[in-house]
DNA sequence: TGTATGTCTTGTCATTGTCAAGATCATATT
DNA sequence: AATATGATCTTGACAATGACAAGACATACA
């Protein structure tokens, strides 16, 4: 059988981060455990070190991978929307907050937790990545100053965080084409004027 | 003498309280532990259960009362403004970041952390007011919409959760009153807008 | 085949949160 | 003043956890 118990697993590592990412879902950051990692892959409580040296540098590598997934949901988002850069701006912020409602866990873990070590290259990288795309979205759509990338991040992140969080029961209550709709209002308040 | 040992600490509550916010802003939410808090406060390490429960209870009543000090912050900054609505508005987003920026660590314990019992009546009071404060304040200058009230909220919240956390490096690296003029420039862009 | 390297397990230790039991103190009542 | 009652704090214990060391097992390669 394919399923049979090997002393050597095969693909331990992303199965590591797959239990920890539902291990995240399920407890929460506060009470992530390595062992229970471990114990939901089917791996003794050593297994992980060798793969990620300690608790953290598995946080490390799964905050990398969010990172990228972050950045997967605003290219869906931009995707479905018309060319013209600020339909794409938009859609980046709506990105970002589908990306903090579908996934909370690993969202705080990206913007809220300093488990993750930032000076890891993989992480570095892939957290500039994020951040280079939301400056040349906002420059593709008329902005220039560091008010204006400053604004468009801040209140999509403000929204994603709080949203995320369910602290804002308004608009987190509402059925998710009414959502949408909100959000596009409040994000095109911040868009740079065409002057 | 009156710091002379006594089996009875007098004031431990207090003493806890205060304890548990400099471990906080030490080492980290995550690293946050019971023991430490109270062999800071010099009491053994099961003190602090008779007066908050466990660790969580410890960390909700502090929590109660950073929201209240995060109402202060926003005060002082509203003392300091012109009594007109926008300015207002505009210096409570201020006091908002301020507050982050001060108290970093407790920052995060109100609003991205789940160990507080936000169930907990003193807390939810406490956080309840802090919403409505908010509320008022984009009442009065004009907002009259969900939108209205979710913008300046995101906006204040997402500059403030991205500057204490170091990630809004091109903010952050301003001195004080070349903040404060980036800031008040982005709130203003959200102020709702006289019809 | 034999050896080196990488992968995983078992066992151990210090630290932590929580609970139980007991010691000490403060206060009210008589 | 003496005593009782309850609040406050300590000591001791236990299970869970992260980290480390040593060894067992498997694979790659000569």
């Amino acid at each position: 059988m394919s399923d049979e118990k090997r002393y050597h697993h095969g693909d331990l590592r992303r199965a590591l981060l797959e239990a920890a990412e539902a291990e995240l879902a399920e407890r929460g950051i506060e009470a992530f455990s390595l062992r229970a990692v471990a114990k939901r892959a089917g791996v003794s409580h050593a297994a992980p070190a060798h793969h990620f040296g300690d608790a953290n540098g598995l946080l490390t590598a799964l905050a990398a991978h969010g990172f990228r997934q972050f950045l997967e949901a605003q290219a869906a988002r931009e995707a479905k929307a018309t060319p013209d850069p600020s339909a794409q701006l938009v859609a980046a912020g709506l990105g970002y907050v589908d990306f903090a409602l579908q996934r909370p866990a690993l969202f705080r873990l990206l913007w809220g937790s300093n488990r993750p070590d930032f000076a890891d290259a993989d992480l570095s990288r892939a957290a500039e990545d994020a951040y280079r795309h939301l400056v040349e979205q906002v420059s593709a759509a008329g902005g220039r100053t560091v008010a204006d990338e400053s604004a468009m991040w801040a209140v999509a992140h403000g929204l994603a965080d709080l949203l995320s969080a369910g602290r804002l029961k308004a608009i987190g209550s509402f059925p998710d084409d009414t959502r949408d709709a909100v959000l596009t209002d409040i994000f095109s308040r911040f868009l740079p004027r065409p002057q």
